[in-house]
DNA sequence: AATGAAAATGAAAATCGTTTTCATTAAGGA
DNA sequence: TCCTTAATGAAAACGATTTTCATTTTCATT
């Protein structure tokens, strides 16, 4: 088993919740995926391991595993109800306009532009997102165009 | 009146739309707005102007303003249904935490990273979005920590 | 100015995603 | 094995958005 659906079900147990097959299925199915999915495709995916998962509880888990940073809330220009596992550091996203997935990168060097827009502007600037959208080698190999269903 | 309430008038008519007394009184406050406004905002703000206007007419004059590239959605940790004036060429947003203000800036230098993280990743990067958020020097002044309504 | 065709409107109903309620089930410490 | 309490799924409620539809308004044509 992805060592990661140990580690995440650790991280439950450790703070106090319980761990049960729903949870189970939820976790098998986010720690594994490579490109972002909605409420609805993880409850899809995760009841073919566990048919009498309830929609109500992947919810409840989703806002479980993301309060405990497992997870993350993808942003795209077609909608914002997405997840993704989270990875540690602060890393930017490169997502995959047709099939949605998602790669980490870090390296941006924007200090110099924040403090150049804080001086322009008085804001004082908290946080920052940078994210890239595009194609995948497979989706550019494919020609493929799909979009979230 | 705001040179821009003509402008956007024009472009509705340009495009074969009517101008109507819903559209304009739509079209006057976000011409205006400083900062980001949903739905219900616009409408609570536009029916000062013109009471009889309904809820349902905003919903359809945005799709409208959006699809001729006058507003543009805005992406938030807190929502994504907020809408702001657009501004031509690419330029970047930067949007007050506590009062949701938005400027606008440019000048990011991303050629060589997103060069770099094609090479890597073997993605076509088609777009990106960088935001900053922070605090407006008016709400650092008051201190307010207010979240959208 | 008057006319008429078509677009636009607002109210009500429908829809969709998400959350709450609640009776039942299951986890896990005793 | 027992018992407390968390977790669950089904159904209902909810809020935001969209659709339907009869009526009104715009605006090109007279």
């Amino acid at each position: 088993m992805d060592p990661r659906v140990y580690e995440w079900l650790a991280r439950l147990q450790k703070n106090g919740y319980r761990l049960t097959e729903s949870r189970r299925a939820v976790i098998e199915i986010l720690a594994h995926s490579e490109r972002t999915l909605n409420p609805t495709e993880v409850y899809d995916l995760a009841r073919q391991r566990y048919d009498s998962l309830g929609l109500v509880t992947v919810y409840r888990t989703l806002a479980k595993l993301e309060e405990l940073g497992l997870i993350q809330q993808v942003h795209q220009p077609d909608g914002c109800e997405a997840y993704i596992a989270a990875v540690s550091g602060h890393q930017h996203l490169l997502i995959c306009k047709a099939c949605n997935k998602v790669e980490y990168f870090q390296g941006d060097k924007l200090d110099g532009l924040v403090e150049r827009v804080e001086n322009e502007s008085g804001f004082l600037v908290q946080e920052h997102w940078l994210q890239l959208f595009g194609w995948c080698s497979k989706c550019q190999q494919n020609g493929t165009q799909v979009s979230r269903s």
